[in-house]
DNA sequence: GCCTTGACGGCAA
DNA sequence: GTTGCCGCCAAGG
């Protein structure tokens, strides 16, 4: 028995948690749950996730945006036609724009958002254009 | 009990 | 912008 099988289920039920036609990252994940050094963890945990047709493993990819875990689904192609019929914009056959479809876990829950994600504000207090 | 690998991330060169 | 190294936790050999 892992000593946190805790984790596990926290990333489970945030991977659960991400809408259609979105995808995160692990590493947001991991910040979500408290441990932005969990990103390795994250992705050890969906190992026998991708077999979950109730878990939307295919929508979590790394930072890149790459399809890293598309041999656990039986072929990076299953896992990218996934993304493709919900609709994630793909930059290439393996890597998804997340700049138009990534999504924070606490995006929804803005009280679970890590102090870390405060974006820094400027030493003037002041930009404009955005 | 030690070493290597793994669906990662960040920082330095 | 790209490439390389280290650090992280856990499991397998």
């Amino acid at each position: 028995m892992p000593a946190s099988p805790d984790y596990t289920e926290r990333v489970f039920a945030t991977v659960a948690r991400i809408p259609l036609g979105r995808v995160t990252t692990y590493g947001r994940i991991a910040r979500s749950l408290g441990d932005p050094r969990g990103a390795r963890l994250v992705g050890w945990a969906l190992m026998g996730a991708a077999d979950s047709a109730d878990l939307p493993a295919h929508r979590v990819v790394n930072r890149n945006g790459e399809l890293t875990g598309g041999w656990y689904f039986g072929h990076p192609d299953i896992m990218r036609a996934r993304l493709v019929a919900e609709g994630i914009p793909f930059k290439a056959d393996y890597f998804v724009d997340l700049d138009r479809c990534v999504w924070d876990p606490w995006e929804d829950d803005p009280d679970s958002a890590p102090v870390d994600v405060v974006p820094p504000a400027g030493p003037e207090g002041e930009r404009s254009s955005q």
